[in-house]
DNA sequence: GGCAACTCAATTGTGTGCAATTTAGTTGGT
DNA sequence: ACCAACTAAATTGCACACAATTGAGTTGCC
């Protein structure tokens, strides 16, 4: 019998991804941000400054998209760039009062998620466990 | 205690379908396909015409995503599309020859990948199950 | 001290994704 | 038969995401 589309998990994955996406743009849509830009700031509001090398790291993105996305955030005036003193090279990002401000309107955007998602919560922590494995193995298998 | 982004689930889906994108993309490099293109591939080798409606159902992308998709995979000479006879709106796409011989040669890609998930059976059907309640209920909540 | 190897961010180029609009074609109600 | 409402694709504009390159700064080793 021949794979279909519908038999591939990673279909499922994508899918998944991009549904959760959408849920997060009408609820974050308020606010201004996007959902990448919205895990930003949740990293942000628990720790600042913190260098694009530090956010590439903890989101897995890199410079490529995170520079643009920076500049944006700096551009609605949530967030500021400067260079370390300390090594010239990294750029540290700072919340603005502005910034600082959003994170009291943005703390029920987790809970409308989960709403809209329809989990029990031992099923999310189940969910989040595969996906941790699988994404610990696709990485070492990239090596 | 404050949510980190550690916490939302919603990362690890995003996180995951990215390092299975990433997966795929070294698997399909050698194909010339990028992983939606694959996608839509695979429709093609299960059926043949399909309309850019019947493909946007399929793998939930709308015309805005899918013209230029296959403008690419037209001008790789992989596809062919042209306007049907009953309905003159909707366009039918097929497969070129090259396109249909492309499939003996993508037909162990889900096992590479499988290969490099590194779940059990059992687990990806549970997976499975999982995100495809999620999706269906995030659908409900979008209305 | 000097230079090669490395690191960090930014930039460039390509390819999704989606909202909103546009254009062309179809259908249903009167 | 006509016109309004609908539908299918394509287009436009914006925002990721990543590979590859560039430029500036740092480090290690001799």
């Amino acid at each position: 019998m021949k794979i279909s589309v519908d038999d591939l998990v990673c279909f499922d994955v994508h899918a998944a991804s991009r549904a959760m996406d959408a849920a997060y743009r009408r609820v974050l849509a308020e606010l201004g941000l996007t959902y990448p830009q919205y895990l930003v700031m949740m990293v942000l509001w628990e720790r600042e400054p913190v260098t694009v090398k530090e956010l590439g790291v903890r989101l897995r993105l890199d410079s490529g998209t995170l520079s643009p996305l920076l500049k944006r955030l700096e551009a609605a005036s949530l967030v500021r760039r400067e260079r370390s003193a300390d090594d010239e090279r990294s750029v540290l990002v700072r919340l603005t009062s502005k910034g600082s401000q959003l994170e009291e309107r943005a703390c029920d955007v987790p809970a409308q998620i989960f709403g809209a998602a329809g989990l029990a919560p031992a099923e999310v922590l189940d969910l989040q466990r595969t996906l941790r494995r699988v994404i610990a193995f696709l990485d070492e298998s990239a090596r």
